[in-house]
DNA sequence: CTGAATCCCGACGGATACTG
DNA sequence: CAGTATCCGTCGGGATTCAG
C-alpha cells in the first residue's frame, strides 16, 4: 500500500463487514508497524532503544510509527522533564491485543512459507507469475 | 514498502523467527489482495467477474493481484482457448487457509475497531498524534 | 473478454541537518 | 536524548491505450 489512501472514493468492498479490516491492514501493512510492536512485546523501552533495537529504522519512520500506534491507543507515550530528555513507550492492553492477532499471521507464515516458496519457485521456472517480480530485465 | 528493499542490508529484525512475516505482510499489506481473495471466496470467478465484484480496482492492479497469487499458489488460473476467451480463478486449499487467518485478523479489528477509532478521536482533539494523518492542514 | 504496455502523479520512506 | 523539518529518490498504482 503506498499511495491512495483517501483520493479514490467508494474503495471499501466487503458486503457486511467493513472497512475497518483495510484500517488495521493498513497499520500492520506498513514496513515498521509489527516490528516496533513486536520489539515493544519486550517491555518498556526508550526511543533510542528502540532505535537500537530495530537495525533498518530512520528517527523519521520511527517517530511517524510511533505517533500513528499512539493515536490508535496501541502504544503509551510517556515523557519525563528532565534535563537528558527520556521517553518510554510501552504497549497498552489494546498492543498486545493486537500483537497476539499478529502472532497468529506470522504463525500462518511460519507453517505455510514454504509451501509458499516453493509454488513461487515453481512459477519461477514454468513462467507463471511473470508480472514483475525478479525477471530482472523486463525493458530496462 | 516503497522504497529499501535490496538497498539498506540487514533490514530483517524479529530475532528468532523469521522474515516471512514480512513477505506475507508484503502481500496482504496491500490495498487489494485480501479483497481478491474474500471475493474469491464465494468461489470461481472469470476476470470481469472480479473486476465487476471490486468497485475501486483498476485492469492494472487486478492482473498484478492475480499473478501474484497465483505465483504464491493461493489461487488457480484456468484459461480456456474459446473465441471469447473466458479464464476462471479460484482459491486452493493454501489460499483458502490464508482467508481464515486474514478472517481472524478482520475479527480482531471487528472487535476493537471502535476502541481504536475512539482513542484517534481523543488524540485528535488532544493533539497527540498529530503526524500526518488527517489533520488536514498542518502546513499545505 | 483478458490482458500487456506506457505515462505519470503522488505517497512512502531514507538521509541529512537543525532544535529544545 | 528525542524529536522536527526538508530534500529527494523510488515505487505503488490509477488512467489510458494497444494487442490477441
Amino acid at each position: 500500500m503506498a499511495s491512495a489512501r483517501q483520493i479514490s472514493g467508494p474503495c471499501q468492498a466487503w458486503p457486511e463487514d467493513g472497512a475497518f479490516i483495510r484500517e488495521v491492514l493498513d497499520r500492520i501493512g506498513d514496513k515498521w508497524t509489527v516490528l516496533v510492536v513486536s520489539t515493544l512485546s519486550a517491555g518498556v523501552l526508550r526511543y533510542s532503544d528502540l532505535q537500537a533495537s530495530i537495525p533498518g529504522i530512520s528517527q523519521r519512520m520511527l517517530t511517524q510509527t510511533l505517533k500513528h500506534l499512539e493515536r490508535d491507543g496501541l502504544i503509551s507515550r510517556t515523557a519525563y522533564a528532565e534535563v537528558p530528555p527520556r521517553v518510554e513507550y510501552e504497549l497498552t492492553d489494546l498492543g498486545r491485543s493486537l500483537l497476539e492477532a499478529v502472532s497468529a499471521m506470522a504463525d500462518w507464515a511460519a507453517t505455510h512459507h514454504r509451501e509458499i516458496a516453493g509454488n513461487r519457485a515453481v512459477s519461477e521456472r514454468t513462467g507463471v507469475g511473470r508480472g514483475r517480480a525478479s525477471a530482472g530485465a523486463a525493458r530496462e
